[in-house]
DNA sequence: GAACCAAGTCAACGATTGTTTACGTCACAT
DNA sequence: ATGTGACGTAAACAATCGTTGACTTGGTTC
């Protein structure tokens, strides 16, 4: 139960900033793969190896400490499509992020993108999100606020969108094979094929 | 099924196949929408307005009565991807089933399949309706067991599994806009992209 | 060393969870 | 009409939930 606790004479206990960091820690991973609803405060306590009431001085509350993951998983997202990303290159950070080095962190974050407290203001940081992540891989096919065809690429882009999210998932929660077990080199191919059928400019 | 339909204020109580099918309804919906841990039975029961105790009786347990929606949805998704599809007839068939008339019904069906009980028979269902579904978009796609590149085929049926169910969680969960209010026409020229993309047997 | 305060612990709170038990009540066959 | 058994109701059960307040511990500062 207690992490590696392998400084022998010096600080690691009563560090309000590291026991903050491990609670987060625990608390994303649980909140990712099972859900608000299904984690309990204790689960997430013990798995910090830190005492529940901790989550209450940190975090204020449960949804609290579900808003901080979301605002960190927030922030780590806006990593994955950057401005300048070509059609390709949206297709292998997709890869890299759902299944390269340090892959369970970082599917973790995308994970939180689909979970809800029921708290609005946590659902308002999630969409606000998924909207952002959208309109990144629209650009990437061209579009841009006024184009003729702006709903229609969006659209699409959503949809791709969604199929990332719901690799997330099925590879994760459900663990479909092969597609649980697949490599950032295997998944490259298949999201390059996505990514390219949505969001390539029409003739 | 079989007795009376609508007396106007007589019966319609005390039938015990219709407030069973009652609690199934409502309890298919809270569990697409909300998942399972954070339906409550009192809630079900309120909505499909009945007594609390009716589900242990019917059901068993809340477990059983998720066990029983999630095989109800199971043997409905089977008419989803018929085995002769052609890879556009899937990408028709996913976007009727999604946005089509009674999209509401049909998609809580496919949620279904993303939420999980912990409990590991459901969960065996699930999975195994899960690997049913790929198996189907992959035999339109050309796939069957012994193929020499049987896997790549399998995982690209995946993918499109996972933007169909990506698909229905960012209409429902999350919305979306514009894909959460999309009508089926316009979902479908996106979800041919996708099929095609993924199914189309390489050259 | 004494004082002080943040960091962490412990036990309990009230509320809500799923489930059960004992009790009404309506429909139907005799 | 009258039991009889299935259908439905109401109240309570133990367990667990998130949260709180009083307490102890350990490090830092005079």
């Amino acid at each position: 139960m207690l992490p590696a606790e392998d400084q022998p004479a010096t600080t690691r206990r009563r560090d309000a900033a590291a026991t903050r960091q491990l609670l987060l820690d625990a608390a994303r991973r649980r909140f990712a793969r099972n859900g608000y609803a299904a984690t309990t405060v204790r689960e997430i306590a013990d798995q910090a190896g830190v005492n529940v009431a901790l989550i209450s001085r940190y975090f204020v509350s449960k949804e609290g400490l579900f808003e901080a993951c979301l605002m960190g998983a927030a922030d780590e997202l806006d990593r994955v499509v950057q401005k300048d990303y070509s059609i390709d290159a949206v297709a292998a950070s997709m890869a890299r992020h759902l299944a390269g080095p340090s892959a369970d962190w970082q599917a973790q974050q995308v994970l939180m993108l689909l979970r809800s407290s029921g708290d609005e203001q946590a659902d308002r940081i999630r969409h606000a999100k998924l909207r952002f992540l959208a309109e990144r891989m629209a650009t990437a096919g061209g579009w841009y606020p006024g184009h003729p065809e702006e709903e229609t690429l969006l659209l699409r882009a959503q949809v791709a969108l969604a199929a990332a999210l719901g690799l997330a998932i099925l590879r994760t929660s459900a663990v479909l094979e092969p597609l649980a077990s697949a490599d950032q080199e295997a998944l490259t191919e298949p999201l390059r094929a996505v990514m390219g059928a949505l969001l390539t400019p029409q003739a």
